[in-house]
RNA sequence: UGGGGCGUCGCCAAGUGGUAAGGCACCGGUUUUUGGUACCGGCAUUCGCAGGUUCGAAUCCUGCCGCCCCAG
């Protein structure tokens, strides 16, 4: 399987340097740049205290995976370099993460991650290496098109990850390439094992990298001490239904966790108010949401056309929206918009931009309803 | 200490002689490079306690305990 990389070069005189975590997506592309005939440095970063870490599954950036990494670019016989860029990360990631929870918000440091130690740091990184493009493992397709590159889904749906990516900008994509877009999950397996990779078996990541055990709440209340603060759980009236031990263990949306029984239906979480440490719960209905007012936003299209769609969550199915270039407003209410969650605006398969979601219009009709 | 009502899983609650519904909560799993959602599964050998009647009781009888309401 040979990949495109999408140079104006020939391979055999381009430099390509891959961002290897040390799982099975990323030495696969390794493998691809090393077949393709390009000068290629594998690049590891070092970005969180791995002591706890080590031997965990699913994680990556860290002791084993470190170690993963620099197997297969000797296997490969590539050249490998693992840069410490804990404080970095700690700076950019962990405490915005944090941070953004005690605002009663819920983060997404992935795509934190992508935006800033990834596609700044990294980027930068590799420009200073002297090569011609950064090559990562992410499930994404680089579209050249008439107006230059495009952000495109994943020719696998099930894999696609987009929506990490939507704050991508068009210079740092004009820089980077993604040759496992048009892959479909197995095939990088199959290649991986081709090759005997050591990491060929080695489990897909999941959950926050740098959060042990999915107990982020700890992460945070470790990060931010005064995070801990309990409050009272109100229904939609203000009514006190119970308490809580704290606002970061909740989000917008989420039903479980509340501790409160006796009730005809299932309650969720309405909204988070950080200055009264209030979580307002109430029905299903309560979380109709008819448009979200966005922030941050990074735009990769040109016109804004009709017919767009948006996912507020990575594997939500895309709704129908209108973008105003500040707002989406959905064409049909969504449910269990969260604050700090990313909201992808794509046209077709094509990714056009999106922001960070800064607040939410409640969908009256279905309010009343409730 | 007169009258009335009630006591079934953590909560709400069905069941009034035939061998414990359901919902919520909780737990586990599946899905997933965020959080969450959704889905699947689990969850009272026992009905305040003690006796009795009956082939058989959460359901009937007796006593006790506890709670609520109305009267003092």
């Amino acid at each position: 399987m040979q990949a495109d990389f999408q140079l104006k070069k020939p391979l055999s005189e381009a430099r390509i340097v891959v961002a290897m975590s040390g799982g099975v997506d990323s030495s696969v592309v390794a493998a691809l740049a090393a077949r393709s005939g390009a000068e290629v440095i594998g690049v590891t970063l070092q970005l969180y205290d791995y002591g706890a870490t080590v031997q965990r599954t699913g994680s990556c950036c860290a002791g084993q995976d470190i170690y993963d990494a620099r197997t297969v670019a000797d296997r490969l016989g590539i050249a490998h370099y693992v840069f410490d860029y804990e404080s970095r990360f700690r700076d950019s990631v962990i405490d915005r993460f944090a941070d953004e929870y005690m605002k009663g918000r819920t983060p997404i440091p992935c795509i934190s991650c992508n935006q800033g130690v990834k596609f700044t740091d990294l980027l930068s990184l590799a420009r200073d290496l002297g090569a011609d493009c950064l090559a990562t493992g992410h499930y994404v397709r680089r579209v050249v098109g008439p107006n230059g590159p495009e952000l495109h889904r994943a020719a696998d749906p099930a894999r696609d990850q987009s929506y990490f990516l939507f704050a991508t900008t068009p210079e740092q994509l004009d820089f980077l390439r993604f040759p496992l877009g048009d892959m479909p999950k197995s095939a990088v397996r199959e290649i991986a094992k081709e090759l005997a990779l050591a990491v060929a078996d080695k489990p897909d990541s999941q959950d926050i990298c740098f959060v042990p055990n999915g107990d982020y709440a700890s992460v945070v209340k470790k990060v931010r001490p005064a995070a801990a603060q309990p409050g009272e759980i109100v229904d939609l009236s203000g009514r006190v239904l119970g308490r809580h031990k704290g606002l970061i263990h909740f989000t917008v949306g989420q039903r479980r966790g509340l501790e409160i029984g006796g009730q005809p239906e299932p309650l969720y979480v309405v909204r988070l108010e950080p200055q009264s440490r209030r979580v307002v719960v109430g029905p299903k209905a309560a979380l109709a949401v008819e448009a979200a007012h966005l922030g941050g936003i990074n735009w990769l299209g040109e016109a804004q056309r009709e017919g767009l769609t948006a996912k507020v969550r990575s594997m939500a199915k895309p709704a129908l929206v209108r973008f105003d270039g500040r707002s989406i407003r959905f064409a049909q209410p969504e449910y269990g918009v969260a604050p700090g969650q990313a909201a992808v605006i794509y046209d077709g398969d094509r990714v056009l931009g999106g922001g960070w979601i800064e607040e939410t219009v409640p969908a009256e009709k279905a309010l009343q309803a409730a």
